[in-house]
DNA sequence: AGCACGCCGACT
DNA sequence: GTCGGCGTGCTC
């Protein structure tokens, strides 16, 4: 048995693995994967053990302090596929195994302040007398909590000033886990009926509460929630008091939070597969049955029935008794989507998103961890869902950038890291998608991948017509003719309407008509957003907000003018020009309260608007059956970003919009309208032609050296000063390129796009090669020479980066 | 994260 | 001269 484990802590930013001794009563407990509590300098912290060994060089070790958990909280597969990633995307392991766990379960100790005992010597500044008085109410704080209450910066000197004259002193105090398993009390009447006819009069008389509380039970027959009798007004001090004369019994139960235990699900409807569909599911039922690991590549147009095909392939995983795992964009995991799988696969069923509270995620996780769900459907972070037996992953939308995390690391792609850990367990992987990444489809071209095509809409449905608007012809008004009159149309006839304008706020510029100068964030290098409602202007990257001037700051003129068109001003002028019809707006402004989202779209569900406005969000995944027509009120935002993938993305988000009509029995239309007709991203669009964008914009990357051809890593420097991060960024890319290998192209250093966010300064270095080895060595001599910790220039790495901003 | 240690400018 | 602020290395 081990004596020695190699542990990695959570709760410090210390990166590297340490080794402790493993007590004589928990060896043999404490394995690789489970998680302790162990000392770390003066302080105890949560650490992953993430091996063990029977021998050591050190000559002192510390103990591990206690074992957390009965069962080790990785397994061997997420821990080898964690440190994949943090190999693979230049992290620590520890951030990696942060992600891979609930949040809020860790126990660590942190630092506060006690008085001393002996008091008095030199005098104490007022700021630390303030702190004194503090102390002597509250006990121990934190510096945080004294921080909070006195305010002011000189609170941090005042504490140390004091701890260094000896009338303070630090102690460390551990911090309960923010989430615990939640319990559910019962209180159980122990008297029988005889004793209570004669004994209960007499309590009564001494103590009513108590009485009454008897009383209640023993018309219910005794047993009741103490939730329950607290509702009623009988409070724990009661029952604790019946409690000491032995009169009730407490049970303890413990219950899992979920937030669907009382939803009920219709039953699935019944269906049968399309050939193309009962095509798809043979191949992946091939490969499960086989035990092998493949990725399909599903590419199936929308409205196709790609969620039919994942189903069946759940089904046959659990005839095999084993588990699945659904990976969908955020925003996607409306209850649409889990309505389908919940229907199909009942309590089999886990959820993981982020509107979960970290409770009801804490249970999701446990119920799947023991094996009492094994079919996941979640966003991003389910890839490490503690799924057992797993037979098969599902990467739903997969060209979507969601799943790519990009702040803070680990910088993973949940798709990519889907197929690593396919791998790992000889399994089959579905890659669905109406636009597949460019990626993925050059993985067909190279037999990487098998392609599974699904051509056809179900039911014979057409895909609808698309109609371009050359908007240089129409004068600057935010409708076109041609536009207005088809939505007039749709809306006599009661049919319902999409409509997509990529842009929140109300107008993304605000500019002096006099001067040219247009309003700017202060922070960062971004024009603020004006925003209708109570006329503030917004930075969205810093979320300034303040009030909307009515003079310009520049040359105190007072010509400020909106210009641009966000979806606020698409709203008033619905309303101006459509007066009748009912409007929802979906942005992020309309959805940042809980549940918003869902309450959106269930009343555009019911019929309760005629037209659902909003920005890229309403394209995605929504299958409304009464919508007949789909409007872009422009396609061009994200064309001109200063990104190589700017065009795909386009391509991408048009053709997921455009799939949004015609969805039930009348036919669908889509127009859009746009400044560059002739672009071939509109252009393949409008054509529902992916396989012609991909051919075409594969040729264009392939000149390059872009991805999918070469790989990519992002090298961020970030930093107050602008001089400092320019010169590092600088000597960065010239030292990489003094000692680059042959086939690692280092571009750069130059200003990121957007080169100041909460005023920090941002440059970059780019990194490009074929070999993802070259690669690697690339940032990792990044990393050595530039990585610091704590440096007035950071250093952020991104591997395969998917926003070049 | 928290601590020690070393360097540097600013004061009794 | 010493005090105190900050950058840096170390924690099994």
């Amino acid at each position: 048995m081990n004596k020695y484990a190699q542990i990695v802590s959570l709760g410090s930013p210390v990166d590297r693995e340490m080794t402790y001794l493993i007590p004589e009563d928990l060896q043999g407990k404490v394995l690789s994967g489970s998680r302790v509590l162990v000392p770390l300098g003066p302080r105890w912290t949560t650490g992953i053990v993430v091996a063990t060994q029977d021998r050591t060089d050190l000559e002192r070790v510390k103990s591990v302090g206690i074992l957390l958990d009965d069962e080790p909280v990785l397994s061997g597969e997420l821990l080898e596929l964690s440190r994949w990633i943090s190999d693979y995307y230049a992290c620590t392991l520890s951030e990696v195994l942060k992600s891979a766990l609930p949040a809020g379960i860790h126990t660590d100790s942190g630092q506060k302040f006690v008085l001393a005992e002996a008091n008095g010597g030199s005098r104490a500044t007022p700021t630390q007398q303030q702190v004194i008085d503090q102390l002597m109410q509250g006990g121990s704080l934190s510096l945080r909590q004294l921080e909070r209450r006195l305010g002011g910066k000189g609170t941090r000197s005042a504490v140390f000033g004091l701890v260094r004259t000896g009338k303070v002193t630090t102690i460390q105090e551990m911090v309960e886990p923010r989430v615990k398993p939640k319990t559910e009390r019962e209180v159980e009447l122990l008297p029988d009926a005889r004793w209570l006819e004669t004994e209960l009069p007499k309590l009564e008389k001494r103590a009513p509460k108590q009485g009454e509380c008897l009383r209640e039970l023993w018309q219910s027959g005794g047993k009741l929630r103490a939730a329950d009798l607290s509702s009623i007004g009988i409070n724990s001090g009661i029952i604790r008091a019946l409690q000491n004369r032995k009169l009730v019994r407490l049970n303890d139960t413990e219950v899992r939070r979920d937030p669907f235990a009382h939803t009920v699900f219709e039953t699935p409807e019944q269906f049968d597969p399309t050939p193309h569909q009962q095509k798809a599911l043979d191949a992946v039922v091939d490969s499960m049955d086989a035990l092998r690991f493949q990725p399909h590549l599903l590419h199936g147009i929308t409205g196709s029935g790609k969620t039919l095909v994942y189903i069946c392939a759940v089904r046959h995983a659990q005839k095999r008794n084993k588990g699945s795992l659904i990976l969908v964009p955020e925003i996607s995991l409306t209850p649409q989507t889990v309505r389908q799988f919940k229907a199909h696969f009942a309590d089999r069923v886990a959820v993981l998103h982020s509107a979960l509270s970290d409770g009801e995620r804490f249970d999701a996780w446990r119920d799947v961890k023991e094996g009492r769900r094994n079919i996941v459907i979640g966003a991003r972070s389910a890839i490490f869902a503690p799924v057992r037996d797993l037979g098969l992953i599902v990467v739903d939308e997969e060209h979507d950038s969601s799943y790519k995390q990009a702040d803070p690391a680990p910088r993973y792609n949940a798709r990519d890291v889907a197929l690593v850990r396919a791998k790992m367990n000889a399994i089959p992987v579905i890659l669905g998608s109406a636009t597949p990444s460019l990626e993925s489809f050059h993985n067909v071209k190279k037999k990487k991948y098998e392609l599974l095509s699904l051509p056809d809409r179900v039911d014979s449905r057409s895909l609808p017509g698309v109609t371009l608007v050359n908007m240089k012809e129409e004068g600057g008004s935010i409708f076109s003719n041609v536009l207005r009159k088809k939505m007039k149309h749709r809306l006599a006839k009661s049919e319902r309407i999409i409509l997509l304008q990529n842009r929140r706020g109300y107008a993304p510029y605000v500019q002096c008509t006099d001067c040219g100068a247009s309003l700017e964030c202060p922070n960062c290098q971004v024009t603020y957003t004006y925003h209708a409602k109570g006329r503030r202007i917004i930075c969205h990257y810093c979320a300034d907000n303040l009030a909307a001037p009515t003079q310009c700051e520049s040359c105190g003129g007072g010509h400020l003018q909106l210009f641009g068109v966000g979806t606020q001003r698409v709203e008033e002028s619905l309303v101006d020009q459509f007066p009748d019809c009912r409007v929802l707006r979906m942005d992020v402004d309309t959805t940042r309260k809980k549940g918003a989202h869902d309450r959106i779209l269930e009343s555009f569900r019911k019929g309760e608007a005629d037209i659902l406005l909003g920005t890229q969000m309403v394209a995605k995944g929504l299958d409304f059956p009464g919508v007949t027509l789909v409007g872009v009120i422009s396609a061009d935002t994200s064309i001109h970003l200063p990104d190589f993938r700017a065009s795909e993305r386009t391509f991408q988000l048009l053709t997921q919009v455009s799939g949004r009509a015609g969805r039930g029995k009348s036919p669908g239309e889509v127009v859009v309208q746009t400044y560059l007709p002739d672009c071939e991203a509109v252009q393949c669009a409008k054509k529902h032609d992916f396989l012609k964008f991909a051919e075409l914009e594969l040729e264009g990357r392939r000149v390059l050296d872009y991805p999918p051809f070469g790989r990519m890593a992002l090298l961020l420097f970030k930093g107050r000063n602008e001089n400092e991060v320019a010169m590092k960024a600088g000597t960065c890319a010239e030292v990489l390129r003094s000692e680059a290998p042959k086939g690692l192209e280092v571009m750069g250093p130059a200003q990121a796009p957007l080169a100041r966010i909460r005023n920090s300064y941002r440059w970059q270095v780019i990194l490009k090669s074929v070999s993802p080895r070259l690669l690697r060595e690339g940032t990792q001599t990044a990393r050595r020479h530039f990585g610091r910790r704590r440096a007035a220039v950071a250093l952020d790495i991104d591997i395969d980066p998917v926003s070049m901003l």
